[in-house]
DNA sequence: ATTTAGCACTCGCGTATCGAGAGTGCTAAC
DNA sequence: GTTAGCACTCTCGATACGCGAGTGCTAAAT
């Protein structure tokens, strides 16, 4: 167990550090209005919490910088949560005044503003379109061959796919099946789609159409390729303003990730409701070892909808950056509950 | 005018440059296969197309590097025409093999296999969307307020967007409308859209709808969000390899630009047909002073629908990325003009 | 009149050296 | 338990130096 003064010295580097990006020394704690120690007692100590493992050398004579243990203790157990300014304040709230007409908007602009006010990259996840539910479907066929599909949820949003018609397929029996899908499935999450589809409607379908099967796989292929979350990115450079990132062969890596939707996905989703926070190599991905990956969830009508996130370095501002996801994501969850509540 | 010797002399240095990346000496050029000169007759050369502007020097001991005009002159009159290799062919043509159902996935999958071939950034424009015409539009109501506009193009383009319904709007009226558009405005030009809305179908709707004018409106605000044309990238990160793009302040510049794509648009549309080619400062954009964009169109049914481009370093390998595009752009508009004319 | 050999000169780059500055860790005194 | 003092370590920037690559000029060769 720490004492009193360890926290307080821990505290003290961390902070430093988190500002200044620079190893810091004994002297330089010491000088702290509330620090009343000379260097050389915070030497002993530092030399403690090095042996401890919260804090590490870069080399034997530069100061200390913390480790990510040092980091996991500090958001763990000494961050005082920070109110936020009101500039940071009227900023999100800058984003849900403007009554933007379309979902994908709003998410884009928090995308944004999360960047600006962080300075460091922001994305978002979903709305997952798996949890939303199905509005209406639209089938506009385009020559013989091909058709558009169009699936509409919920929550305003469109998916569609150009499909390949199967030779030979009857027209009317497709405005059949498009019209009986409309009527009985309206209202069933997207996930269940595929399943409802053969089971339930399975009898119906046999009864009045004649390519029973062809139709069926049609429709299946149609439903199957809906299956990704779109990711939105806010100030995608800003990371590489931070020295972490001076090297170009790193700043590829992080580039080609970004690339990937679905690795991405992975990396920032978080199910649990609240902040999650996780730190260099608690993120298991070797390009992220010297960042940390905040994250918090919103939800729609109580149920979590998807990811806001915040990608810096492990010498982030912790405590700024929780306070803006944790009044963002209510905020969105709020906006997005009551638009969309009927 | 250049002499005979100055040419293959040019050719040679500009070969070797864009090959190894580094200032060419006059030992290395008289080595070459085909030059029965001594170093120092070449130095001679390359000391009157220093002064001609065609080359220039990093610093008085290096080598020697082309200059904006060398590269100018080297792509108008140096270049002889490249047969693409059987993978470059095979490659290209493999995006055509498969049978992808979306016209986004054929531009998608070109732009990767350029980047490939390349190993340069790939960027794909359009299909301009506003050359394309009317399949059929589609509201769908969410709730009272608002709705979803769906626009299909003749192209199996889609476009959606939600709208808030202004207060009392009859639905039915606007079903009668959307009706009404859908029959006769099917076939026109997107761009045309509004135009033709508020003359042609003016006194039509006058005549059967209440809230004329709320109505125009509404459409109007709809259609007049379709604005961007879409761009596709491959290999984003390729770029970075270059020694061009070993500092990091570069990279963010570049990325930057990458976010923005009506500036994208602005710098690699081109609207005539064929190849262009565009060299350091011709492109007239700083942060692209040591880079080149070569650009070729696509077209459907003859009419120019949308650009192909490399963007790479100055020092890029011109005729095979001439040839690459060559190909692909014709096959590209092949491959348009069958799969959707009727 | 070209072309070429020879040679002095220039410049960048990698390596080695050095001193300053910042910081530590230990010891001994407070 | 705390602190002053001091030797020691390590990085970093500046300076120096030699090597290698390349040029430009002059004078000789073709």
């Amino acid at each position: 167990m720490l004492t009193e003064r360890q926290l307080l010295i821990l505290k003290a580097i961390i902070d430093d550090y988190i500002t200044h990006a620079e190893p810091v020394g004994s002297r330089s704690v010491s000088k702290r209005e509330d620090m009343n120690y000379s260097p050389a007692t915070i030497r002993n100590e530092m030399s403690d919490l090095e042996e401890l493992g919260f804090l590490e050398k870069p080399h034997s004579s530069a100061g200390r910088i913390p480790s990510q243990k040092g980091y996991r203790y500090y958001v763990d157990h000494l961050l005082s949560p920070k109110k936020l300014s009101k500039k940071e304040i009227s900023g999100i709230q800058s984003v849900f005044r403007e009554r933007f007409s379309e979902l994908e908007q709003v998410i884009q602009q928090s995308a944004k503003i999360l960047s600006n006010l962080t300075s460091y990259t922001s994305i978002v996840l979903g709305p997952e379109i798996f949890e939303s539910t199905l509005r209406q479907i639209q089938i506009i066929p385009l020559s013989n061959e091909s058709a558009v599909a169009i699936i509409v949820t919920d929550t305003g949003h469109v998916e569609n796919q150009t499909v390949a018609l199967p030779e030979g397929l009857n027209i009317h029996d497709l405005e059949k099946v498009v019209n009986i899908i409309n009527e009985r499935l309206k209202g069933v999450p997207l996930v269940h789609l595929r399943h409802k589809l053969t089971t339930e409607l399975g009898n119906v379908f046999e009864k009045y159409i004649d390519q029973y099967d062809t139709m069926l796989s049609l429709l299946n292929k149609t439903f199957l390729s809906q299956q990704h979350e779109k990711v939105f990115y806010g100030g995608k450079t800003n990371i590489l303003a931070q020295p972490e990132f001076h090297n170009v062969e790193r700043v590829k890596q992080l580039f080609n990730i970004f690339e990937e939707d679905a690795l991405v996905t992975k990396l920032f989703r978080s199910d649990d409701q609240g902040i999650t926070i996780k730190i260099g190599q608690e993120n298991r991905f070797e390009p992220f070892d010297e960042c940390s990956v905040i994250t918090a969830t919103y939800s729609f009508d109580g149920k979590p909808m998807g990811t806001v996130g915040i990608l810096g370095p492990t010498r982030m501002e912790y405590q700024r950056v929780i306070g803006i996801l944790d009044y963002l994501s209510k905020d969105l969850s709020k906006l997005l509950t009551t638009r969309y509540q009927k």
